[in-house]
DNA sequence: TTGACATATTCCTATATCGGTATATATTGC
DNA sequence: GCAATATATACCGATATAGGAATATGTCAA
């Protein structure tokens, strides 16, 4: 078998970064088409196709405007990638809270003559 | 070009479904190589591959004890999919308390008396 | 030393990508 | 209808995968 496909769920989607750009800029608001591929530097093609992965796992939606193609962000289609992560953030936190202790600690013991 | 390596950073390497399960029994604490290939059903070499990934973008960290690899994870090198995907969280929550007040504004038009 | 155990690496193959270029499909305005 | 604009799709080429099987490396124990 060979890697996974880019559509197959957010976090796929999400693992190249001018996806991750683009919807960044999303945020701002709905954007065309065209105003991608001028913020990002790439070629229409390529953005479209960016644009077509990200709809295909539910991260943005799009709507039509005459001839030009409105996208907007749909943020909960990455919340499992924010709910995935987020225990992770409890361990990094504590683990300063270590650091922090042993600093404390250290302040403490400073008060005789030991050097570093 | 083509796909960017696994190894290129913490989003691709974390983009398979395989090696957030490892990560998530890390979390648990240290284990070595073959109580993972046990959990999680994969051959060893698979198990070893992916633990591979794991270590060059810094997901993990291991230590040899006799003939054995104790893994342990370490969460910071997730913090960028978590400071990433953070703002998108606010996101859904004002979506969600959007949806709140609608419905409250609808509780409320229903008049009279009834209960949450 | 020899054999059993634990882990990593190599080779193989099918597959899905990404960018680039060219082209197709709408839609607008004259 | 026709040219111009906006977007999507098709095709190509190079590349990096993921699992499987076989093998290499290393360590312990009798």
């Amino acid at each position: 078998m060979s890697r996974m496909p880019t559509t197959a769920d957010a976090f796929n989607a999400v693992a190249e970064p001018r996806r991750r750009q683009i919807l960044d800029l999303l945020v701002g608001g709905e954007r065309q088409v065209n105003d991608l591929v001028e913020a990002t530097g790439l070629g229409q093609p390529q953005v479209s196709k960016h644009l077509r992965v990200l709809r295909e796992v539910g991260a943005v939606h799009s709507r039509e405007q005459g001839r030009r193609r409105l996208y907007r962000v749909d943020p909960e289609a990455l919340r499992p990638i924010f709910d995935w992560v987020s225990p992770y953030q409890r361990l990094w936190e504590e683990r300063f809270e270590q650091l922090d202790d042993v600093l404390t600690d250290l302040k403490e013991a400073e008060g005789d003559g030991n050097d570093r």
